[in-house]
DNA sequence: GGTAAATCCGACCATATGGTCTGTATATAG
DNA sequence: CTATATACAGACCATATGGTCGGATTTACC
């Protein structure tokens, strides 16, 4: 793999387990055997860096787990719980788990870096109108009862799952997912199409 | 006030807004016109100062605005809608907001700092646990349906709540709180007594 | 094979950081 | 009045960090 990649790759690596400012690009170097001027050859700066890492490599990764996974003319409700789970049962399974990658870098950089926070905000405002757009037509396909206010929802949605990823950091990964999931079933009960097919 | 107060105020403020690691104990010194001989005096380390700092400050902190307003005898889904509402309504108002502290601290030293973890976790639980027992009260009061699995209600809750604290920091804080609400207080019907009074 | 561009090395620099240590002013007690 | 503990000042240190720079090495191309 070129180097470019690979200080990406890790670098990536690094900064969700470690934080991006108490990551050094020396620790990153120093994992891949590189040398200074091998990074700075490649990329500007340490924020530069992280920059092409959030589109070349943060965006794809969220795309794949929570956003194509719910696209499609299915019930969403159906859908999404899969996507959440899925995404939960990953992290359950990675022996380090230290919540959700995005959550965490807005979490990081809210109020310190306004360039990297728009970066960021992106991302988030993608996986949002996707998840709007799958409740709306959800709703449209009646799915979901007619009354739901899908904005809404998918602020709840978004917000439940950030916050259940850190907090599954914390202690009984397995134990809080499946908590976790049975209430997402119910919240979805309560919204779902009220007509008896 | 006394030094050793003003600065773990001045310590939590900054640690809040800048994070642990990218604050300095010049950069709190200097805000309260110390030096190095008055940190060190009260403190041994900086990481004493943090977790003197959590069971001073944030405890109680945490206590007054998460779990002391939801003890009480009325309907839980009642005190915890009016709790999260004044919560979230304190942020919005908050010019710089930046995300509940305690999730947000969760977030910067998972996997970094397993001494802190240790402590902010004690937090968690002490949270979970008051959650839980005001479901359960809830339910052999009448107030909620019987079927309702509390623990697993009391972690969707915590983790709506972390969650939609990291949103509203991104943008438009107030419509976030707004959609937030709506959907809680769905989940929140859906899960009350079924018993037509 | 020669040349030039691309790629990488690693010494070096300015600055920042957590932490130490000596000194000093004030207060309190005998 | 003296002595001793408290409370703070600030110079100092070892280390780490982001970043620079001249040079070496490899690759691509004619």
């Amino acid at each position: 793999m070129a180097t470019m990649q690979r200080l990406q790759t890790t670098g990536l690596e690094l900064f969700y387990a470690k934080g991006y400012y108490d990551t050094s690009v020396d620790d990153i170097l120093k994992k891949l055997e590189l040398s200074k001027g091998a990074f700075y050859y490649h990329f500007d700066s340490k924020e530069d860096f992280f920059i092409q890492i959030i589109q070349n490599l943060l965006a794809r990764k969220i795309y794949s787990t929570l956003i194509e996974p719910i696209e499609g003319h299915d019930n969403p409700l159906t859908l999404i719980t899969k996507c959440f789970d899925d995404a939960m049962e990953t992290a359950v399974h990675n022996e380090l788990d230290y919540g959700c990658i995005l959550s965490n870098f807005l979490t990081e950089f809210n109020g310190k870096n306004e360039v990297i926070m728009r970066h960021l905000n992106e991302i988030v405002t993608v996986w949002e109108v996707n998840l709007v757009t799958a409740l709306q037509k959800g709703k449209f396909n009646g799915y979901l009862d007619r009354h739901v206010d899908c904005e809404a929802a998918a602020t709840f949605l978004m917000s439940s799952y950030f916050g259940v990823r850190t907090l599954m950091t914390s202690a009984a990964p397995s134990a809080k997912k499946y908590r976790f999931m049975s209430q997402l079933r119910q919240y979805f009960k309560s919204i779902e199409s009220k007509v008896i097919s």
